[in-house]
DNA sequence: TTCTTGTTGTGAAAAAAATCACAATATACT
DNA sequence: AGTATATTGTGATTTTTTTCACAACAAGAA
Protein backbone atom coordinates (compact mmCIF):
# COMPACT_ATOMS: atom_id res chain seq x y z
CA UNK A 1 0.00 0.00 0.00
CA UNK A 2 1.11 3.52 -0.75
CA UNK A 3 2.24 5.57 2.24
CA UNK A 4 -0.01 8.59 2.68
CA UNK A 5 1.58 12.00 3.09
CA UNK A 6 2.37 12.99 6.66
CA UNK A 7 0.26 16.11 6.55
CA UNK A 8 -2.75 14.10 5.47
CA UNK A 9 -2.19 11.67 8.33
CA UNK A 10 -2.22 14.53 10.80
CA UNK A 11 -5.40 15.94 9.35
CA UNK A 12 -7.09 12.55 9.23
CA UNK A 13 -6.33 12.09 12.89
CA UNK A 14 -7.93 15.46 13.56
CA UNK A 15 -10.99 14.62 11.46
CA UNK A 16 -11.46 11.43 13.41
CA UNK A 17 -11.37 13.29 16.68
CA UNK A 18 -14.00 15.72 15.46
CA UNK A 19 -16.10 12.95 13.93
CA UNK A 20 -16.15 11.15 17.27
CA UNK A 21 -17.55 14.26 18.87
CA UNK A 22 -20.24 14.40 16.20
CA UNK A 23 -21.04 10.74 16.78
CA UNK A 24 -21.30 11.52 20.46
CA UNK A 25 -23.86 14.20 19.65
CA UNK A 26 -25.80 11.69 17.56
CA UNK A 27 -25.05 13.49 14.32
CA UNK A 28 -25.03 10.90 11.56
CA UNK A 29 -23.88 12.80 8.51
CA UNK A 30 -21.44 15.56 7.77
CA UNK A 31 -20.35 17.63 4.77
CA UNK A 32 -16.75 18.28 3.82
CA UNK A 33 -17.20 22.00 4.32
CA UNK A 34 -18.47 21.50 7.85
CA UNK A 35 -15.53 19.31 8.76
CA UNK A 36 -13.27 21.87 7.11
CA UNK A 37 -14.78 24.69 9.14
CA UNK A 38 -14.37 23.01 12.50
CA UNK A 39 -10.91 21.67 11.73
CA UNK A 40 -9.67 24.89 10.17
CA UNK A 41 -8.91 23.57 6.69
CA UNK A 42 -10.61 23.92 3.30
CA UNK A 43 -13.38 21.69 1.98
CA UNK A 44 -11.31 20.60 -1.01
CA UNK A 45 -8.50 19.63 1.31
CA UNK A 46 -10.84 17.53 3.41
CA UNK A 47 -12.20 15.68 0.39
CA UNK A 48 -8.68 15.07 -0.95
CA UNK A 49 -7.65 13.61 2.39
CA UNK A 50 -10.73 11.45 2.58
CA UNK A 51 -9.94 10.01 -0.85
CA UNK A 52 -6.98 8.34 0.80
CA UNK A 53 -9.05 6.27 3.18
CA UNK A 54 -11.35 4.91 0.48
CA UNK A 55 -14.66 5.87 1.96
CA UNK A 56 -17.11 7.73 -0.22
CA UNK A 57 -19.73 10.27 0.58
CA UNK A 58 -23.06 11.03 -0.95
CA UNK A 59 -23.63 14.17 -3.03
CA UNK A 60 -26.78 14.93 -1.11
CA UNK A 61 -26.20 13.69 2.42
CA UNK A 62 -22.44 14.09 2.68
CA UNK A 63 -20.36 11.56 4.57
CA UNK A 64 -21.68 9.08 7.07
CA UNK A 65 -19.96 9.93 10.35
CA UNK A 66 -19.57 6.43 11.71
CA UNK A 67 -18.46 5.03 8.37
CA UNK A 68 -15.82 7.70 8.04
CA UNK A 69 -14.47 7.03 11.50
CA UNK A 70 -14.10 3.38 10.60
CA UNK A 71 -12.37 4.17 7.32
CA UNK A 72 -9.91 6.52 8.97
CA UNK A 73 -9.30 4.00 11.73
CA UNK A 74 -8.61 1.42 9.07
CA UNK A 75 -5.68 3.52 7.95
CA UNK A 76 -4.45 4.83 11.30
CA UNK A 77 -5.01 1.95 13.67
CA UNK A 78 -3.72 -1.57 13.95
CA UNK A 79 -6.41 -4.06 14.92
CA UNK A 80 -4.76 -4.86 18.25
CA UNK A 81 -3.43 -1.40 19.04
CA UNK A 82 0.11 -0.49 20.04
CA UNK A 83 1.84 -0.25 23.38
CA UNK A 84 3.88 2.84 24.12
CA UNK A 85 6.72 3.41 26.58
CA UNK A 86 7.00 6.77 28.27
CA UNK A 87 10.64 7.39 29.06
CA UNK A 88 11.33 10.13 31.59
CA UNK A 89 8.59 10.56 34.14
CA UNK A 90 9.14 14.14 35.22
CA UNK A 91 6.60 16.94 35.02
CA UNK A 92 6.27 16.66 31.28
CA UNK A 93 5.90 12.91 31.32
CA UNK A 94 3.26 13.11 34.02
CA UNK A 95 1.42 15.73 32.05
CA UNK A 96 1.37 13.62 28.90
CA UNK A 97 0.02 10.47 30.48
CA UNK A 98 -3.59 11.72 30.79
CA UNK A 99 -3.63 12.63 27.09
CA UNK A 100 -3.74 8.93 26.31
CA UNK A 101 -5.16 7.44 29.46
CA UNK A 102 -8.43 9.23 28.77
CA UNK A 103 -9.87 7.95 25.58
CA UNK A 104 -7.31 6.31 23.40
CA UNK A 105 -8.13 2.69 22.76
CA UNK A 106 -5.43 1.87 20.26
CA UNK A 107 -2.38 3.61 21.68
CA UNK A 108 -1.72 2.73 25.29
CA UNK A 109 1.13 3.83 27.48
CA UNK A 110 1.90 0.59 29.26
CA UNK A 111 5.13 1.43 31.04
CA UNK A 112 6.96 4.51 32.28
CA UNK A 113 10.64 4.79 33.08
CA UNK A 114 12.60 7.08 35.36
CA UNK A 115 15.75 6.96 37.43
CA UNK A 116 14.26 8.62 40.51
CA UNK A 117 14.03 5.86 43.17
CA UNK A 118 10.97 7.52 44.69
CA UNK A 119 9.00 7.02 41.50
CA UNK A 120 10.10 3.50 40.67
CA UNK A 121 7.56 0.85 41.49
CA UNK A 122 4.69 3.31 41.79
CA UNK A 123 1.70 3.09 39.49
CA UNK A 124 0.02 6.10 37.81
CA UNK A 125 -2.92 5.95 35.43
CA UNK A 126 -2.62 2.22 35.49
CA UNK A 127 0.97 1.90 34.44
CA UNK A 128 3.99 1.09 36.52
CA UNK A 129 7.14 3.15 36.67
CA UNK A 130 10.29 1.11 36.07
CA UNK A 131 13.92 1.98 36.62
CA UNK A 132 16.06 2.97 33.66
CA UNK A 133 18.10 -0.17 34.27
CA UNK A 134 15.16 -2.32 33.28
CA UNK A 135 14.50 -0.29 30.12
CA UNK A 136 15.79 -2.88 27.69
CA UNK A 137 14.29 -5.90 29.35
CA UNK A 138 10.81 -4.45 29.85
CA UNK A 139 10.60 -3.03 26.35
CA UNK A 140 11.93 -6.07 24.56
CA UNK A 141 9.98 -8.56 26.63
CA UNK A 142 6.75 -6.71 25.93
CA UNK A 143 7.67 -6.06 22.29
CA UNK A 144 6.99 -2.35 22.69
CA UNK A 145 7.70 -0.55 19.45
CA UNK A 146 6.86 3.08 20.26
CA UNK A 147 8.26 5.48 22.82
CA UNK A 148 7.69 9.00 24.06
CA UNK A 149 10.95 10.61 25.12
CA UNK A 150 10.87 13.22 27.88
CA UNK A 151 14.24 12.81 29.55
CA UNK A 152 16.76 15.62 30.24
CA UNK A 153 18.69 16.81 27.18
CA UNK A 154 22.02 15.55 28.43
CA UNK A 155 20.99 11.91 28.37
CA UNK A 156 18.57 11.99 25.42
CA UNK A 157 20.91 10.60 22.78
CA UNK A 158 22.14 7.84 25.06
CA UNK A 159 18.65 6.84 26.15
CA UNK A 160 17.43 6.94 22.55
CA UNK A 161 20.16 4.51 21.54
CA UNK A 162 19.15 2.17 24.35
CA UNK A 163 15.57 2.37 23.12
CA UNK A 164 16.60 1.34 19.62
CA UNK A 165 18.61 -1.57 20.99
CA UNK A 166 15.56 -2.65 22.96
CA UNK A 167 13.50 -2.74 19.79
CA UNK A 168 11.80 0.65 19.68
CA UNK A 169 11.06 1.73 16.10
CA UNK A 170 9.30 5.05 16.51
CA UNK A 171 9.96 7.92 18.90
CA UNK A 172 7.93 10.98 19.81
CA UNK A 173 10.69 13.26 21.01
CA UNK A 174 10.06 16.16 23.37
CA UNK A 175 13.71 16.71 24.12
CA UNK A 176 14.98 19.89 22.46
CA UNK A 177 17.85 18.06 20.80
CA UNK A 178 17.93 16.41 17.37
CA UNK A 179 18.48 12.69 17.88
CA UNK A 180 21.09 11.02 15.68
CA UNK A 181 19.72 7.60 14.90
CA UNK A 182 19.57 5.10 12.06
CA UNK A 183 17.39 6.42 9.28
CA UNK A 184 14.86 3.60 9.55
CA UNK A 185 13.77 4.83 12.97
CA UNK A 186 10.77 7.16 12.86
CA UNK A 187 11.28 10.32 14.86
CA UNK A 188 8.68 13.00 15.39
CA UNK A 189 9.96 16.06 17.18
CA UNK A 190 7.86 18.25 19.45
CA UNK A 191 10.15 21.20 19.96
CA UNK A 192 8.30 23.57 22.24
CA UNK A 193 10.84 26.34 22.12
CA UNK A 194 11.06 26.27 18.35
CA UNK A 195 7.28 26.30 18.08
CA UNK A 196 7.03 29.37 20.29
CA UNK A 197 9.75 31.16 18.37
CA UNK A 198 7.79 30.44 15.22
CA UNK A 199 4.61 31.85 16.75
CA UNK A 200 6.51 34.96 17.82
CA UNK A 201 7.98 35.44 14.35
CA UNK A 202 4.72 34.87 12.51
CA UNK A 203 2.81 37.11 14.87
CA UNK A 204 5.24 39.91 14.23
CA UNK A 205 5.17 39.37 10.47
CA UNK A 206 1.40 39.09 10.06
CA UNK A 207 0.93 42.19 12.18
CA UNK A 208 3.44 44.29 10.25
CA UNK A 209 2.12 43.25 6.82
CA UNK A 210 -1.46 44.31 7.46
CA UNK B 1 10.26 42.46 4.27
CA UNK B 2 9.26 39.13 2.80
CA UNK B 3 7.90 36.56 5.24
CA UNK B 4 10.12 33.50 5.30
CA UNK B 5 8.51 30.08 4.96
CA UNK B 6 7.44 28.46 8.20
CA UNK B 7 9.57 25.40 7.68
CA UNK B 8 12.66 27.54 7.24
CA UNK B 9 11.87 29.41 10.42
CA UNK B 10 11.71 26.17 12.35
CA UNK B 11 14.99 25.00 10.92
CA UNK B 12 16.68 28.34 11.54
CA UNK B 13 15.61 28.15 15.15
CA UNK B 14 17.18 24.70 15.34
CA UNK B 15 20.39 25.87 13.66
CA UNK B 16 20.68 28.66 16.20
CA UNK B 17 20.33 26.24 19.06
CA UNK B 18 23.08 24.05 17.65
CA UNK B 19 25.28 27.01 16.82
CA UNK B 20 25.06 28.19 20.41
CA UNK B 21 26.33 24.82 21.55
CA UNK B 22 29.22 25.13 19.12
CA UNK B 23 29.96 28.61 20.41
CA UNK B 24 29.93 27.19 23.90
CA UNK B 25 32.55 24.66 22.84
CA UNK B 26 34.64 27.48 21.38
CA UNK B 27 34.15 26.29 17.83
CA UNK B 28 34.34 29.34 15.59
CA UNK B 29 33.46 28.04 12.16
CA UNK B 30 31.09 25.49 10.74
CA UNK B 31 30.26 24.02 7.32
CA UNK B 32 26.77 23.59 5.99
CA UNK B 33 27.21 19.84 5.84
CA UNK B 34 28.19 19.69 9.49
CA UNK B 35 25.15 21.69 10.54
CA UNK B 36 23.07 19.49 8.28
CA UNK B 37 24.41 16.34 9.87
CA UNK B 38 23.71 17.38 13.45
CA UNK B 39 20.33 18.89 12.65
CA UNK B 40 19.24 16.02 10.44
CA UNK B 41 18.74 17.92 7.19
CA UNK B 42 20.72 18.19 3.95
CA UNK B 43 23.58 20.59 3.29
CA UNK B 44 21.75 22.22 0.39
CA UNK B 45 18.75 22.79 2.61
CA UNK B 46 20.91 24.45 5.23
CA UNK B 47 22.48 26.80 2.72
CA UNK B 48 19.08 27.68 1.25
CA UNK B 49 17.80 28.53 4.69
CA UNK B 50 20.83 30.60 5.52
CA UNK B 51 20.31 32.63 2.35
CA UNK B 52 17.22 34.01 4.06
CA UNK B 53 19.10 35.59 6.91
CA UNK B 54 21.60 37.38 4.71
CA UNK B 55 24.80 36.14 6.24
CA UNK B 56 27.42 34.68 3.97
CA UNK B 57 29.98 32.02 4.52
CA UNK B 58 33.39 31.48 3.13
CA UNK B 59 34.16 28.76 0.57
CA UNK B 60 37.12 27.61 2.59
CA UNK B 61 36.28 28.22 6.22
CA UNK B 62 32.50 27.83 6.11
CA UNK B 63 30.28 30.02 8.23
CA UNK B 64 31.38 31.98 11.25
CA UNK B 65 29.40 30.59 14.17
CA UNK B 66 28.88 33.79 16.09
CA UNK B 67 28.05 35.77 12.98
CA UNK B 68 25.46 33.23 11.98
CA UNK B 69 23.82 33.29 15.38
CA UNK B 70 23.52 37.05 15.11
CA UNK B 71 22.06 36.88 11.62
CA UNK B 72 19.48 34.29 12.62
CA UNK B 73 18.64 36.28 15.71
CA UNK B 74 18.14 39.32 13.52
CA UNK B 75 15.34 37.46 11.82
CA UNK B 76 13.85 35.59 14.76
CA UNK B 77 14.18 38.01 17.65
CA UNK B 78 12.87 41.43 18.44
CA UNK B 79 15.47 43.69 20.05
CA UNK B 80 13.54 43.90 23.32
CA UNK B 81 12.17 40.37 23.37
CA UNK B 82 8.58 39.33 23.91
CA UNK B 83 6.57 38.52 27.01
CA UNK B 84 4.51 35.35 27.04
CA UNK B 85 1.49 34.39 29.14
CA UNK B 86 1.10 30.76 30.19
CA UNK B 87 -2.59 30.06 30.56
CA UNK B 88 -3.45 26.91 32.52
CA UNK B 89 -0.90 26.03 35.15
CA UNK B 90 -1.51 22.31 35.55
CA UNK B 91 1.04 19.57 35.04
CA UNK B 92 1.66 20.51 31.45
CA UNK B 93 1.99 24.20 32.18
CA UNK B 94 4.41 23.49 34.99
CA UNK B 95 6.43 21.24 32.73
CA UNK B 96 6.71 23.90 30.03
CA UNK B 97 7.91 26.70 32.25
CA UNK B 98 11.49 25.38 32.61
CA UNK B 99 11.83 25.14 28.82
CA UNK B 100 11.98 28.91 28.73
CA UNK B 101 13.13 29.80 32.20
CA UNK B 102 16.44 28.14 31.47
CA UNK B 103 18.13 29.93 28.66
CA UNK B 104 15.75 31.96 26.58
CA UNK B 105 16.59 35.62 26.65
CA UNK B 106 14.09 36.90 24.13
CA UNK B 107 10.94 34.97 24.99
CA UNK B 108 9.99 35.22 28.63
CA UNK B 109 6.99 33.75 30.37
CA UNK B 110 6.08 36.64 32.62
CA UNK B 111 2.72 35.53 33.97
CA UNK B 112 0.83 32.30 34.51
CA UNK B 113 -2.92 31.91 34.98
CA UNK B 114 -5.02 29.26 36.66
CA UNK B 115 -8.32 29.04 38.46
CA UNK B 116 -7.07 26.86 41.31
CA UNK B 117 -7.06 29.10 44.42
CA UNK B 118 -4.12 27.17 45.87
CA UNK B 119 -1.91 28.20 42.97
CA UNK B 120 -2.96 31.82 42.70
CA UNK B 121 -0.51 34.29 44.17
CA UNK B 122 2.35 31.79 44.25
CA UNK B 123 5.51 32.38 42.26
CA UNK B 124 7.32 29.70 40.21
CA UNK B 125 10.44 30.24 38.15
CA UNK B 126 10.11 33.92 38.82
CA UNK B 127 6.62 34.43 37.54
CA UNK B 128 3.45 34.89 39.49
CA UNK B 129 0.28 32.86 39.04
CA UNK B 130 -2.81 35.01 38.58
CA UNK B 131 -6.48 34.08 38.68
CA UNK B 132 -8.37 33.64 35.43
CA UNK B 133 -10.48 36.65 36.44
CA UNK B 134 -7.48 38.90 36.06
CA UNK B 135 -6.57 37.46 32.66
CA UNK B 136 -7.67 40.45 30.64
CA UNK B 137 -6.32 43.12 32.92
CA UNK B 138 -2.89 41.58 33.43
CA UNK B 139 -2.39 40.79 29.74
CA UNK B 140 -3.60 44.11 28.41
CA UNK B 141 -1.82 46.19 31.05
CA UNK B 142 1.46 44.46 30.28
CA UNK B 143 0.83 44.46 26.52
CA UNK B 144 1.48 40.74 26.30
CA UNK B 145 1.05 39.53 22.74
CA UNK B 146 1.85 35.81 22.98
CA UNK B 147 0.25 33.01 24.97
CA UNK B 148 0.75 29.33 25.60
CA UNK B 149 -2.57 27.59 26.09
CA UNK B 150 -2.68 24.52 28.36
CA UNK B 151 -6.18 24.66 29.82
CA UNK B 152 -8.71 21.78 29.81
CA UNK B 153 -10.41 21.16 26.44
CA UNK B 154 -13.84 22.19 27.65
CA UNK B 155 -12.82 25.79 28.31
CA UNK B 156 -10.18 26.21 25.59
CA UNK B 157 -12.33 28.06 23.07
CA UNK B 158 -13.74 30.39 25.69
CA UNK B 159 -10.35 31.16 27.19
CA UNK B 160 -8.85 31.68 23.74
CA UNK B 161 -11.51 34.27 22.97
CA UNK B 162 -10.73 36.08 26.21
CA UNK B 163 -7.06 36.08 25.25
CA UNK B 164 -7.83 37.72 21.93
CA UNK B 165 -9.95 40.36 23.63
CA UNK B 166 -7.08 41.05 25.98
CA UNK B 167 -4.79 41.68 23.02
CA UNK B 168 -3.06 38.33 22.45
CA UNK B 169 -2.03 37.91 18.81
CA UNK B 170 -0.29 34.55 18.76
CA UNK B 171 -1.12 31.31 20.56
CA UNK B 172 0.86 28.13 21.05
CA UNK B 173 -1.98 25.68 21.63
CA UNK B 174 -1.51 22.42 23.47
CA UNK B 175 -5.22 21.76 23.84
CA UNK B 176 -6.33 18.93 21.56
CA UNK B 177 -9.08 21.04 20.02
CA UNK B 178 -8.91 23.27 16.95
CA UNK B 179 -9.51 26.85 18.06
CA UNK B 180 -11.97 28.90 16.01
CA UNK B 181 -10.56 32.41 15.94
CA UNK B 182 -10.21 35.35 13.61
CA UNK B 183 -7.81 34.55 10.80
CA UNK B 184 -5.33 37.25 11.76
CA UNK B 185 -4.49 35.42 14.98
CA UNK B 186 -1.47 33.15 14.69
CA UNK B 187 -2.11 29.68 16.06
CA UNK B 188 0.45 26.92 16.30
CA UNK B 189 -0.94 23.61 17.43
CA UNK B 190 0.99 21.04 19.44
CA UNK B 191 -1.31 18.06 19.27
CA UNK B 192 0.39 15.30 21.21
CA UNK B 193 -2.11 12.61 20.41
CA UNK B 194 -2.05 13.37 16.70
CA UNK B 195 1.74 13.35 16.73
CA UNK B 196 1.83 9.94 18.37
CA UNK B 197 -0.71 8.53 15.95
CA UNK B 198 1.48 9.78 13.14
CA UNK B 199 4.53 8.10 14.64
CA UNK B 200 2.58 4.87 14.99
CA UNK B 201 1.42 5.02 11.38
CA UNK B 202 4.80 5.89 9.94
CA UNK B 203 6.53 3.25 12.00
CA UNK B 204 4.17 0.62 10.69
CA UNK B 205 4.55 1.81 7.10
CA UNK B 206 8.32 2.13 7.04
CA UNK B 207 8.65 -1.29 8.61
CA UNK B 208 6.34 -2.97 6.13
CA UNK B 209 7.89 -1.35 3.06
CA UNK B 210 11.43 -2.54 3.79
C1' DT C 1 -41.15 12.48 -14.55
C1' DT C 2 -38.28 16.39 -14.93
C1' DC C 3 -36.03 20.27 -12.76
C1' DT C 4 -33.30 22.34 -9.18
C1' DT C 5 -29.90 22.42 -5.80
C1' DG C 6 -25.77 21.66 -3.36
C1' DT C 7 -22.59 18.23 -2.75
C1' DT C 8 -18.96 14.72 -3.97
C1' DG C 9 -14.82 13.07 -6.46
C1' DT C 10 -11.05 14.19 -9.13
C1' DG C 11 -8.19 15.83 -13.26
C1' DA C 12 -5.64 19.83 -13.98
C1' DA C 13 -3.28 23.89 -12.47
C1' DA C 14 -0.82 26.46 -9.17
C1' DA C 15 2.01 27.09 -5.31
C1' DA C 16 5.37 25.68 -2.11
C1' DA C 17 9.28 23.08 -0.73
C1' DA C 18 13.24 20.35 -1.47
C1' DT C 19 16.93 18.81 -4.28
C1' DC C 20 20.24 19.01 -7.91
C1' DA C 21 24.17 20.64 -10.06
C1' DC C 22 27.67 23.64 -10.96
C1' DA C 23 30.11 28.23 -11.49
C1' DA C 24 32.53 31.15 -8.36
C1' DT C 25 35.85 31.30 -4.96
C1' DA C 26 38.95 31.35 -0.74
C1' DT C 27 42.76 29.10 1.05
C1' DA C 28 46.69 25.88 1.39
C1' DC C 29 50.29 23.74 -1.00
C1' DT C 30 54.02 23.31 -4.45
C1' DA D 1 52.64 32.54 -9.06
C1' DG D 2 50.00 28.83 -10.30
C1' DT D 3 47.40 24.58 -9.03
C1' DA D 4 44.38 21.67 -6.41
C1' DT D 5 40.61 21.20 -3.34
C1' DA D 6 36.43 21.60 -0.90
C1' DT D 7 32.92 24.69 0.00
C1' DT D 8 29.57 28.43 -0.83
C1' DG D 9 25.63 30.59 -3.26
C1' DT D 10 22.09 30.03 -6.38
C1' DG D 11 19.56 29.17 -10.98
C1' DA D 12 17.11 25.36 -12.62
C1' DT D 13 14.62 21.25 -11.83
C1' DT D 14 11.97 18.06 -9.47
C1' DT D 15 8.88 16.69 -6.11
C1' DT D 16 5.24 17.45 -3.00
C1' DT D 17 1.22 19.73 -1.44
C1' DT D 18 -2.63 22.61 -2.02
C1' DT D 19 -6.11 24.80 -4.54
C1' DC D 20 -9.15 25.31 -8.43
C1' DA D 21 -12.91 24.12 -11.16
C1' DC D 22 -16.31 21.35 -12.88
C1' DA D 23 -18.62 16.96 -14.43
C1' DA D 24 -21.30 13.49 -12.12
C1' DC D 25 -24.82 12.80 -9.20
C1' DA D 26 -28.37 11.93 -5.28
C1' DA D 27 -32.54 13.50 -3.41
C1' DG D 28 -36.35 16.51 -2.82
C1' DA D 29 -39.73 19.63 -5.20
C1' DA D 30 -42.89 20.70 -8.82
Amino acid sequence: MKVSPQKSIERLSMYRRLLRELLNDNIENVYSHHLAKTAGYTAAQVRRDLMLVGCSGNPKTGYQVEGLINCISGLLDTPDGDDVALVGFGNLGKALLPFFATHHKKLTITATFDNNPKKIGKTSNGCECFSMDSLKSVISENSIKLAILTVPSEVAQDVAEQLIEAGIQGILNFVPVPLQLKSDIVIENMHVEIALEKVAYLTRMTKSSE
